[in-house]
DNA sequence: TCTGGGGTCCTAGGACCC
DNA sequence: TCTGGGGTCCTAGGACCC
C-alpha cells in the first residue's frame, strides 16, 4: 500500500453536505436561502430524504415523517428530483476528484474515501483538501466536509465534525483528544437502537465508551463483536484500505413499495409483485447476475414485517423460476391482513462472467469426495474381508 | 407521531456433514 | 440409550447507513 515519508496513511472522507438539496439548488437557485426538504411531491405520506440548513432549524431532519415536519413548519416547501440529477452531479463530484488520485472508494451517492498518501508526499493534505472543496463550490456548486484521517473509519468520522463546509484532521496523536469529548451517537455504527441503551447505562461520551471499566457493561448491550470492532477502530487500529472494488459486485438485488391503500386480496399482492419482480428482473440481466436466492417481504398496517427466502442449490437466472418461488412464497406465507408494503430481490448474486468456473469446481470437489468416500470404502471391507477379497478371480469359464 | 427505498452486515438457531 | 466438536449453509430478524 501506498506510505509517504512518514509511513503514515492520508486518508480523505469528502462528504457532500446535504446533496440532495445542493442539488436541487442547483437546478434552482431561488431555493437558496429557503427552508425547503427532500420529498414525495403533492402527498404528506412517507419520510423526508434532506432537509435544508434552513429547515432544520425548526427541527427537520432526514427520516422525519413529512406529515411531522409539516406541523413544525407548515409552509415547508417540499421538492422532488429525478434521481439521474443526483446520478450526473455524482459523476462530476467523482471525476474531480479523480483528477487528485485513483485510489478512490465510492461509499454512497455522496461521499467517498481516498487514499492521498501518494500526493501528500509533494502538497500538504489541508492544501490538497481545502483545493478539492473549493473547486466542488466553483465548479459545481457543491458544498463539502472533508475529513483527514490515517484510517477510513477516522477520516469518516472527522468529515461528520466541522459541517457545513469544514476540513477536520485527526492525526493519531490527537484521537483522545478531539473524539473523546464527542457523543457515543457520533460513533459510525451506533444508532438510535444502540445510543438510549448506551445512556441508560452512564455511557455518554465516547471517553465513557472507550474506558475500559466500562467494557464488560457494554459488551453486554452491543456484543462482543461490535464492541471490538469500534474500540479498535476508534483507537486507529485498521488494516482497511481504500478499495476502489469493495462495492463493484451486488450482494443483493431488490425492490419494493408502499401503498397509500393497503393492499388485502392475494391477487393484487401478486399482481404487484410481479411489476416489482419485472423491474428487479431487468437489472439482474443488465447487470450479468445469476441468483441463487429469492425473498419477499410483507409488512402489515401495524408495521409487523416479515421476511420469507427459498435458496436453490444451483445459480439460475430464469425469470418463470424467480416468479414461481416468488408466488409460493406469498401464498405460504398470505394472511388475513392488510398489507401496506410488498418487497421482492434477489440475494446470493454471482456475475455470469465467473459461473463456468464455479461449476468446474463444484463437479471437481463432486469428483474428489466421490473417490475418498469410494476409497473409504475400499478400506473397510479390506479391514473385514481381507486384503485381496474384492479382487474377483478371472479363471471362471 | 408515523414511520420511503436501497443496501450491508451481524446474530442466533437449526440442519447437516465429517 | 445417550450421544463430542468443528465447520458450513440456510433462515429470519434486526440494526445501521445513506
Amino acid at each position: 500500500m501506498e506510505k509517504n515519508k512518514n509511513g503514515v496513511k492520508i486518508i480523505f472522507h469528502i462528504d457532500m453536505n446535504q446533496f440532495f438539496c445542493s442539488v436541487a439548488k442547483i437546478i434552482e437557485p431561488k431555493l437558496e436561502g429557503m427552508a425547503f426538504a427532500i420529498g414525495r411531491e403533492s402527498t404528506t405520506k412517507g419520510v423526508l430524504s434532506t432537509a435544508s440548513y434552513e429547515a432544520r432549524k425548526y427541527g427537520i431532519h432526514s427520516g422525519m415523517p413529512t406529515i411531522e415536519a409539516l406541523k413544525l413548519l407548515p409552509s415547508l416547501l417540499i421538492i422532488h428530483i429525478d434521481y439521474s440529477h443526483y446520478l450526473y452531479y455524482h459523476e462530476k463530484f467523482i471525476n474531480l476528484v479523480k483528477e487528485y488520485t485513483n485510489l478512490i472508494e465510492v461509499a454512497s451517492i455522496d461521499e467517498v474515501f481516498c487514499d492521498m498518501t501518494e500526493i501528500s508526499n509533494y502538497r500538504h493534505p489541508l492544501d490538497v483538501a481545502k483545493e478539492i472543496q473549493d473547486r466542488l463550490v466553483k465548479e459545481y456548486k457543491l458544498p463539502s466536509s472533508i475529513g483527514i484521517a490515517p484510517t477510513l473509519f477516522l477520516a469518516k468520522m472527522a468529515s461528520d465534525i466541522k459541517k457545513p463546509r469544514g476540513i477536520t484532521v485527526i492525526r493519531r496523536r490527537e484521537i483522545e483528544k478531539i473524539l473523546y469529548p464527542l457523543s457515543v451517537k457520533d460513533i459510525f455504527g451506533i444508532g438510535k437502537k444502540t445510543y438510549p441503551r448506551l445512556l441508560d447505562n452512564n455511557i455518554n461520551t465516547i471517553k465513557d465508551f472507550m474506558d475500559i471499566n466500562n467494557k464488560d457493561k457494554i459488551i453486554k448491550l452491543i456484543g462482543e463483536n461490535t464492541y471490538n470492532y469500534a474500540t479498535s477502530h476508534i483507537l486507529g487500529h485498521s488494516s482497511d484500505i481504500v478499495d476502489p472494488n469493495r462495492y463493484s459486485e451486488s450482494k443483493s438485488i431488490s425492490e419494493c413499495q408502499t401503498y397509500d391503500v393497503p393492499i388485502s386480496v392475494f391477487e393484487d399482492l401478486i399482481l404487484e409483485s410481479r411489476k416489482l419482480a419485472r423491474s428487479v428482473y431487468n437489472r439482474l440481466i443488465k447487470e450479468k447476475y445469476y441468483f441463487k436466492t429469492v425473498k419477499i417481504t410483507l409488512r402489515d398496517k401495524a408495521f409487523n414485517t416479515i421476511t420469507r427466502q427459498v435458496t436453490f442449490d444451483d445459480y439460475i437466472q430464469d425469470y418463470y423460476v424467480f416468479n414461481d418461488a416468488l408466488y409460493d412464497l406469498f401464498e405460504a406465507n398470505f394472511k388475513d391482513l392488510e398489507y401496506r408494503l410488498i418487497g421482492v430481490g434477489l440475494a446470493n448474486l454471482i456475475k455470469e462472467d465467473k459461473i463456468e468456473k464455479e461449476y468446474n469446481l463444484f463437479t471437481y470437489q463432486d469428483i474428489d469426495t466421490k473417490k475418498k468416500n469410494i476409497n473409504k470404502l475400499i478400506k473397510e471391507f479390506q479391514e473385514k474381508f481381507g486384503e485381496n477379497a474384492l479382487y474377483i478371480k478371472k479363471d471362471k469359464k
